[in-house]
DNA sequence: CATCTGACCTAGT
DNA sequence: AACTAGGCCAGAT
């Protein structure tokens, strides 16, 4: 297996398994997903592995992951029916203008709060 | 093969 | 505070 392979596999596995821990009614950010993973720098690349992830199982909740303002950039990729925000007001968060209201209480950092 | 693009972020000016 | 540049790296053109 080339080795190229291997480094995706791996990332995305901890990007599943990240996104995976954040709680309901929580939201995160990309950037802060690629720190936790020992991969700073690397939030581009956590955008496109969650896009790969709708058809996952166990399923991984994309639509917790934020930009750094609180902005639903990710919005234009899930599937039809199942809107991003659709999907965060169902778990309690308020969505406005393409934006989490009230960002920053319900913001949920891997580095402090991820106790593995 | 060369460039551009993108579910982003940080650092420097 | 506004802006640019650079880094990340797989796909698309």
């Amino acid at each position: 297996m080339p080795q190229q392979d291997v480094k995706v596999d791996v990332f995305q596995r901890d990007v599943f398994e990240l996104t995976r821990a954040i709680p309901f009614g929580r939201v995160t950010s990309y950037g802060a997903i690629a720190r936790s993973i020992g991969a700073a720098g690397a939030s581009r690349r956590v955008g496109w592995v969650l896009n790969t992830s709708f058809e996952a199982v166990p399923p991984v909740p994309a639509h917790r992951v934020v930009n750094r303002k609180g902005l639903l950039t990710g919005r234009m990729h899930f599937p039809e029916g199942h809107s991003m925000e659709a999907q965060l007001e169902a778990e309690g968060i308020e969505v406005t203008d393409h934006g989490v209201v009230n960002f920053e209480a319900v913001f949920w950092d891997p580095q402090v709060e991820w106790l593995d």
